[in-house]
DNA sequence: GGACGCATGTAATAGGTTACATGATTAC
DNA sequence: GTAATCATGTAACCTATTACATGCGTCC
């Protein structure tokens, strides 16, 4: 029995408060857990691995007018193994971009329909910039200097906000690039225009 | 059976030319593969089931002094299905950074440690940065603004390239900011070293 | 009446990694 | 000699997604 990612995850999230794994599953959905996603299928039975192995537990929250639910609570086992986790080495990350592969051969697609593509990506992202934006700014409103203070309990979060802004920030400037380039007036099209 | 985004991912690379799967694991491997990756045991089968539904097609290469070869070819057929594919919508991608998740928790280790992993990481993405831009300035002085039209064979490539460099550029201005953070002189420290 | 949120689980399948397996040639 | 490159494959395992399953309360 070992931690996977995931758990580290979930244990990361327990470090802060007690969570079900309905909240754990709520913070890991797209797009809010934006450097680790997982759904409720994969949670639950993590949880359930983490529990044997001593590193969160449960109490039972009984409600009348919904579900019972369990609320997990970090052990002290759990927090020393998270403590030691995050200053080991990583491995290197696997890229897995599916639209960067797409883009990889889009010379091949017809041009209006890759623009239309692009265009909407950089409306998802153009909101999730501004939404990260937000949410740093908020928090800085909030916490002010003590979130530049790398033992402050916020300043995890802080740095991860950071680098999703820093993150999406390139992105929308390189769909505003790429969709510069596919709109670009191309002088053969240029010529059937005059001509037709 | 239906093509899975591995499978574009080598009709994209034999789209251009004829490889082998050891040519596309060379291609899909870390770091060069920046927008995706596979191993030559995920690569074969899958050649295999291209093969079978009349994307790719292959020759047996037989050489006198290194194991016999298969060159892959793509298919009219393959053509057309990446070709529909490039356009075709994206699932939002998952994002999973395990440095990402480690940042998320970093105030819980020690800051010298922690500031051993940003250094190291800086080094590699700073070197990958300075790569993909040699890669890119050779590209245009080869290619020139041929590079830019949105139907020359070379777009896509070097479009996941100015990404790639967008990408590794953000990564490096954010290990400085928090590598600065974490060096930054605390109040506490000070005062610990002045009397010790 | 139907969709959505709360709440937890399991099963089947797909996707990906690590390890096993083989064997010649070339470079240090 | 020994490590790396070329070259292709399979098996076992782990990780992740989709689908199945249940049921109450609230909002429109």
């Amino acid at each position: 029995m070992r931690v996977s990612t995931l758990g580290y995850a979930l244990l990361g999230f327990l470090a802060a408060r007690k969570l079900t794994g309905y909240d754990l599953a709520r913070l890991l959905r797209e797009p809010l857990g934006f450097f680790w996603t997982a759904r409720h299928s994969q949670i639950y039975p993590e949880l359930e691995s983490l529990r044997r192995q001593g590193l969160v537990r449960f109490q039972v929250i009984v409600q009348p007018t919904r579900p019972d639910k369990k609320l997990y609570t970090i052990t002290r086992a759990g927090r020393a193994a998270l403590r030691k986790w995050v200053t080991e080495p990583v491995k290197s990350p696997v890229q897995r971009d599916e639209e960067l592969l797409k883009t990889f051969s889009i010379q091949l697609g017809d041009p209006e329909e890759a623009a239309a593509l692009y265009t909407d990506q950089l409306r998802i992202h153009r909101d999730l910039l501004q939404r990260h934006r937000r949410l740093a700014a908020s928090l800085e409103r909030l916490q002010g200097k003590t979130l530049l203070d790398p033992r402050s309990p916020q300043f995890g979060n802080y740095a991860t906000l950071r680098r999703g802004i820093g993150y999406e920030r390139e992105r929308v400037a390189w769909y505003r690039w790429i969709l510069a380039r596919l709109s670009a007036p191309k002088p053969r099209t240029a010529k059937i225009r005059r001509y037709v």
